[in-house]
DNA sequence: CCAACATAGTTGATGCTTCAACCATTCCCT
DNA sequence: AGGGAATGGTTGAAGCATCAACTATGTTGG
């Protein structure tokens, strides 16, 4: 086994300041939705990805890939939203196997009313504290690691 | 309520693509971790900041905050590295509230194997795959991103 | 045609995280 | 001194994520 190729000092240094702070900014977004809204960051980026689709309505397996979340906890997760009526499945008719997720009225007014504090926090504490350019430069970087890392498995 | 202040579209962009980036991200080594060294990425955390403290220990307030955990996460998480023989807590003569948690011998080995592997996957998918001046920027706008944060609550 | 394989989605068990409640000790203020 | 607040840490319950196993349907090659 070959000697590891270490990380000097200004990546480690980079690397701990991302991992740091991703860890602590979504806590924070996580729980700003939680308690305003009653929503997890990952209910809330399903409802999302619903909104933005046509006839606001996803097979389940391309939400999952929208969302980057694995099948099961999607189908999980959407059992949850389902009963708080905020998204409901129902099967589809070219592919029996298959199943549409779509977004209530309900779900997309509760939607709606999360995405305004929602995008308070992020303005708070992520654009509005980042240098323009850096914002640039994040987008790119990690537009390029999710190109890396493929698809989900 | 006044109208919320949008992102608009780059920003969007850019803050859609480090949320997917970082979850996926932190997946993949998550799982890496796990699988290969049997370690979640936030007991890796635990056992680096342990590593790098003075005598290998460090009271759990403080390797909570260094960690970016909560205290009761870290007691839980702790518990689970002791019953594995990684980390030993004893009681602080000074402070009898206080408790040291500091790693063993058999921990430093665990982390050293870990962190071999470790490296290369964070070389793999972040390190290698940005510009490195675009990893500066990372790390210039996660450290403002972390004092704007504050202290762990 | 049909056997083997691939795809879509769900489920239940297990393990980790979060939250609130809790005990013990120390600090602070009068 | 001593009562009240603050700090350090743990615990158990409840919620969420992960994994492997499973059903059902669709696709493909001989």
């Amino acid at each position: 086994m070959s000697e590891p190729r270490w990380l000097d000092a200004a990546q480690q240094r980079d690397w701990r300041a991302y991992v740091d702070g991703s860890v602590r900014l979504t806590e924070v977004m996580d729980r700003d939705l939680k308690t305003k809204h009653g929503l997890s960051v990952s209910e809330y980026e399903i409802l999302v990805r619903l909104s933005e689709a046509p006839e606001r309505r996803l097979r389940m397996a391309e939400l999952a890939e929208n969302a980057s979340q694995s099948r099961s906890r999607l189908s999980h997760t959407c059992s949850r939203l389902e009963s708080k009526g905020l998204v409901k499945r129902d099967s589809c008719p070219n592919d029996k196997r298959g199943v549409f997720a779509h977004l209530t009225d309900e779900g997309y007014a509760a939607l709606e009313k999360a995405a305004r504090d929602h995008v308070e926090t992020v303005r708070t504490y992520f654009i509005d504290v980042v240098q323009p350019e850096d914002l640039e430069a994040i987008g790119r970087a990690f537009a390029l690691i999710l190109k890396r890392l493929g698809p989900t498995t």
